[in-house]
DNA sequence: GCCCGCGACGAAAATATCTTTCATTTCGTG
DNA sequence: CACGAAATGAAAGATATTTTCGTCGCGGGC
C-alpha cells in the first residue's frame, strides 16, 4: 500500500509530455484558446500570480476564481499535470524562479501613439519572450524524432501558406543547402499533387500557426495516408492539423492585438523550430552537410562586391 | 552526553522564523545538532535531494528514511514550516532554482555532438541576443524617417535575395495587409526593371546582411538615381549598399559558425526591423490600416476549419 | 540492582485535501 | 423551440497530512 508512488501513467496515453517546470506560462498561453471559460479563469489566475496560487488549496483556488474544485483539477490536467497537487508543486518552482531575478514578464500592449523607440523595445521584448517560451515548450523527443525522419528522408515536402509559407521556404532553403531534397509548397493544388507522390521514407511538414488552415492540412493528410512521416509545426497542439501528424512541434502563442497581428510572434517561434530542425539534421549528416554548406557559400561569393566603398 | 538544549515549541505562539526560501540547506546544518537521530535522517535526505524529496509524499519520505510520518512532520516543523505540505512546496522551489542555476552551455558554440535539448537552448539564446542587440543598435531617427517615407509612399519596392528575400516578402505581405502598394523582388533583372519606374515619392528598400549583394545593390542604385527614397537594412553600416541609401537600418551581426550559418541570426534581426517598420507605418496610417487588417483577416476566415473539440 | 521519569518514536485515528462521479445547467444547432 | 452535446459544480469517494496517544529505550536516583 505504501509502494504506490510509482504509477504507470505512460499507458494513459493522453499525456506524452512530461510536466513542464518553467514552461508553464507558455503552456498556459498555448492551451488557453482550447479551454472553456471557467478553465481560462483558472489558467489566468495561475499565470497571473504563480506564487499566490501555490499557496492555495484546490478549494481556495476554486473559490478565488469563482469555479469549482473539479474545474481546477481539470485545468491542471489540461496543462499536463496528473492533478492539482503537481501543478501546485510546479507553481512553487516557478515562483521561486521568478523570485530569483527572473523577468517580471510585464508587457504593455503597443499603442497607436507609442513613440517609435517604445515600439522597438516592445517588439524586441515580445519576440524574445516568444523565443523563450517556444524553446521551453518544445518537446525534444518529438523534435529528435522529426530530425531523424528528416535526416533519412528520400525527399521532404514543406507546406505553408501566407506568413507560414515564408517559414516553409526558409526551412527548404536551409535543407537544400546541406544537400537534402526539399521543396516548399504554397500553392494548395500543387501541394496536394505533390503529396500524392510521397511514400514511406519521405517526410511532409505542415506549418500553420492556427492549425486549422485547410490548404495546409489537406496535403499533410494525403502525405500521411501515403505512409510518409508527417510533422506539424503549430501553435495549437490540439488543432485539426495534428490529426495527421506523426510528430507535433508546438510554437508559443504570444499575445496579439490590433497593431500586433499573429503573423509576427508566431513567425518568430516557427523560425526557431525550423532552425532547430535544420541544425539537428546538420548534426546527424555532418559529414555531408559541412562540405555542402561551404560549397554553397563559395558558389555565391562572386555575387558580392568588395566590402569597401569606392574612391 | 545529554542534550542540554531546551526548546519551547510546545507553546502555540507565533513562529518567530518565517519559512525559509532557499536557505534551507543552511538551516538544516544549523539545526541538525538539536535534532534527534530520526529527524536528522529526514533532514539529511531533504538537504541531499530536494527535487527527489519534493516528489514524495509524507509516507514516501518516511519510508525512504526509515521513519514514520509523524517524524517527518516534526522535522518540517523544526525547519520552520507549518507542516510537511509547506516544506514540500519550498523544496519544489529550491529544486527549480537549482535547475535554473545551471545554464553553462549557452556561451559555447553549437557542437556536432550536442544533445538536441542543448541545440534548442543555444539557438533560442542566440536569437534572443540578436534581437536585443538589434533593438539596442537601431537608430530610431533613421527608423522614423523610413516609416514616414513608407507611410506616404505611392508604391514601395523591396529587394532581397536568398534568405533576405524571405524577409523582403514578409515585409511586403505586411504592407499589403494595411493597404499599401508594395512588391518584393528576388529576381535581380525584374527588380532593376521595376526600379526604373520609381520616382520621387516612392520607396525602395534593400535587404542584405552583408551589404555587398550586387543583385540587391543594383536595383537600389537605380531607384536612388530615379529620386526614390531608399532604405537599406543591413548588418554592415559601412558596406557598399549604404552608398545608395537615404536611410540605413542596422541589424546586429551575431557570431556565426559552421553549424550556425549567417542566415539564421541575421534573419532574426532583419525581421525585427521589418516588424518595426510595419508597426510604425500602421501607427501612422491607423485609420486606414486597422480596417484593412481586420478585412484581410475576415477574408481568410473561411479557409480555416473548425477547431476540433477532441474527445 | 531496580525503579522512575523523561522524551523519542511510530501506529492509528482524525482531519484536511485532492479526485472522481454524476446530475444539472448552459449553450449552440437544426 | 426542442434537442443534444459540452461545461460546470455539488457531493461522494480516495489520498494525504496532521494529531493523538501509547510504547519503548535511556539515564539517573534510591
Amino acid at each position: 500500500m505504501t509502494n504506490d508512488v510509482k504509477e504507470i501513467f505512460g499507458s494513459a496515453g493522453a499525456s506524452p509530455a512530461p510536466p513542464a517546470p518553467a514552461a508553464l506560462a507558455a503552456k498556459v498561453r498555448t492551451l488557453a484558446p482550447s479551454m472553456t471559460r471557467s478553465m481560462q479563469r483558472v489558467a489566468e489566475a495561475v499565470a497571473d500570480d504563480p506564487a499566490g496560487c501555490a499557496a492555495l488549496t484546490v478549494t481556495g483556488l476554486a473559490e478565488l476564481t469563482g469555479t469549482s474544485e473539479a474545474t481546477v483539477v481539470r485545468t491542471a490536467r489540461l496543462l499536463g499535470y496528473p492533478g492539482y497537487r503537481d501543478l501546485r508543486l510546479a507553481l512553487a518552482g516557478l515562483a521561486a524562479q521568478q523570485q530569483s531575478g527572473r523577468a517580471p514578464a510585464i508587457t504593455t500592449d503597443i499603442a497607436v501613439d507609442d513613440p517609435i523607440a517604445d515600439v522597438v523595445a516592445k517588439l524586441a521584448y515580445d519576440e524574445q519572450q516568444t523565443l523563450a517560451d517556444t524553446a521551453a515548450g518544445l518537446d525534444t523527443v518529438q523534435l529528435a524524432a522529426a530530425v531523424t525522419a528528416l535526416a533519412g528522408a528520400r525527399r521532404t515536402d514543406v507546406y505553408g501558406v501566407g506568413a507560414s509559407g515564408l517559414v516553409a521556404q526558409d526551412l527548404t532553403q536551409k535543407l537544400l543547402r546541406i544537400g537534402l531534397l526539399a521543396h516548399a509548397h504554397s500553392d494548395p493544388h500543387l501541394a496536394v499533387t505533390n503529396a500524392v507522390q510521397l511514400r514511406s521514407g519521405d517526410v511532409a511538414i505542415a506549418i500553420t500557426h492556427s492549425g486549422t488552415t485547410g490548404d495546409v492540412i489537406e496535403p499533410l493528410r494525403v502525405a500521411f495516408e501515403r505512409g510518409a512521416t508527417t510533422v506539424a509545426v503549430t501553435g495549437r497542439p490540439d488543432s485539426p492539423v495534428t490529426q495527421y501528424a506523426d510528430h507535433v512541434l508546438t510554437t508559443s502563442t504570444a499575445r496579439e492585438s490590433e497593431l500586433r497581428p499573429a503573423a509576427m510572434s508566431s513567425r518568430t517561434g516557427q523560425l526557431l523550430v525550423v532552425d532547430c530542425l535544420f541544425v539537428g539534421v546538420a548534426q546527424r549528416t555532418y559529414d555531408a552537410a559541412a562540405p555542402a554548406l561551404s560549397a554553397s557559400y563559395e558558389a555565391l561569393a562572386h555575387r558580392h562586391r568588395a566590402t569597401r566603398k569606392g574612391p
